[in-house]
DNA sequence: CGAACAGTTCGGCCCATGCCGAACTGTTTT
DNA sequence: AAAACAGTTCGGCATGGGCCGAACTGTTCG
């Protein structure tokens, strides 16, 4: 059966440590150079390029040359919807034994980029806000921005215009909150705005974000979101809707 | 980092063809024996008792012991999702190489069992027509039944009551069509009412799905799908919205 | 009770594939 | 021109893991 057999090629590809290592390295959404990546994996320059062009062939990931550099990245969304999904079913398959965690495991789990959105604590937070404020509708099935929505995106600095015919508004199951944070043209554009306003800031070598001072004021002004010192969220909103998987 | 670990374990499982095999088996949303599953995988009772050992222990299938059976499932929807997600990434990987067909190719992609709801070109023109019926309203982002739906379907047989907190109405990308079928409570109980009204019968040890000569009646007068002699499907509806990724 | 059968565990074989270093091309810098 | 660097290809090594058959437990049936 050919769907079959490409099914497996592709769960193979991704169910090699060093591969996954530079699918999740290349999940924030940029390209990395093949150096970069060998250096993610921990793994030489040679097993990485032997890794990379069957990614390439694969359709996982596409290589655009410039100068003396090879930037690889996530090929589509589809890709990055895919990953997503497996972790999904790979954070239910370790339930009761204790996970380890590491203090980059806090750090992801508090907030991260999930491809091209913000997903952790502080993406289901901020999703739940929007959800308290009545500016999106969000179900299991599906997304809305309303009206009010739609003004307060814009006042807030997020361009919602359409460049592309992405999806525009959809839940996504965070695998670390087992909760629903918003994916899309949205959840793209907040994120972009986040980083601009300089709320959030990039790690230097992992998906995680971190929460700068002048996020944290910005959070609770415009979202009504607190920190507390242990680093705990609470929403001041009644009523946020909790939706879970 | 535990997630990508996690996720790399997860994967591997996916990316062996026997396991792989057995998971597509499973698809139907059937319980299955081991034995049967050995046969379907084509591999030893020993190995395929291995594989599914380790992929209980993964939480990626649920065994019930009765008598002296072991019947084998997959344990969650979420397992489900995330297989055809592979799928649909799969589907995209081997584009203009020509793709080697088989008769069950073939009839997979006329019609199939997707977990637990109506997938291929089947599946896809009972979508469009309920869309361009007006009963149910589809969008990249979720899906609606409207009030006309409810009728409709209540009048046609399915039962939407839920009886658990599932996932209602869903856009579910069809990787052999790449456009959308219906998936969550809604395409379950049209796909349970399909087959009770005997329109669709189960293949023997295949997903796929025979059309039968009352179901041909039955598409034509309540869904206004024709089947030419080719078994192409036309719709007599106009406007039929063509949703595709 | 013994035969047949479902399922599992164990031991051993073997191959696919991940890994590295060395050698190479091509680009940039000094 | 030489050195440094990004990237790839190749050869060879090592090992993880898939496979089977044999032997075992437990159930069903004649």
């Amino acid at each position: 059966m050919v769907a079959a057999a490409n099914l497996v090629e592709v769960a193979a590809l991704v169910g090699d440590t060093a591969r996954a290592t530079i699918l999740n390295a290349l999940m924030g959404g940029q390209s990395l150079t093949a150096t970069e990546l060998a250096y993610c994996a921990n793994v030489s320059r040679s097993t990485a390029s032997g890794h990379l062009s069957k990614l390439v062939a694969a359709r996982l990931l596409t290589v655009t040359r410039k100068r003396r550099f090879s930037y690889y990245r996530i090929a589509s969304p589809l890709v990055a919807t895919m990953l997503e999904s497996i972790k999904v079913v790979a954070a239910i398959e370790v339930p009761p034994r204790r996970q380890p965690r590491s203090a980059n495991d806090d750090a992801l789990r508090f907030a991260r980029s999930c491809y091209d959105h913000l997903a952790g604590q502080v993406g289901v937070a901020v999703t739940d806000a929007l959800v308290a404020m009545g500016h999106i509708v969000l179900t299991n099935e599906g997304g809305e921005v309303t009206s009010s929505g739609g003004r307060f995106l814009s006042a807030f600095g997020a361009d919602l215009r359409p460049r592309t015919r992405r999806i525009f508004c959809q839940p996504c199951l965070d695998w670390s909150e087992r909760r629903y944070h918003l994916k899309g043209l949205v959840g793209a554009r907040i994120l972009d705005r986040l980083l601009e306003l300089g709320w959030l800031k990039c790690a230097s070598d992992s998906r995680a974000l971190q929460l700068t001072s002048s996020g944290k004021a910005g959070l609770s002004e415009t979202f009504q979101i607190e920190i507390n010192n242990e680093g705990v969220l609470t929403c001041r909103l009644r009523n946020p809707r909790r939706l879970t998987a």
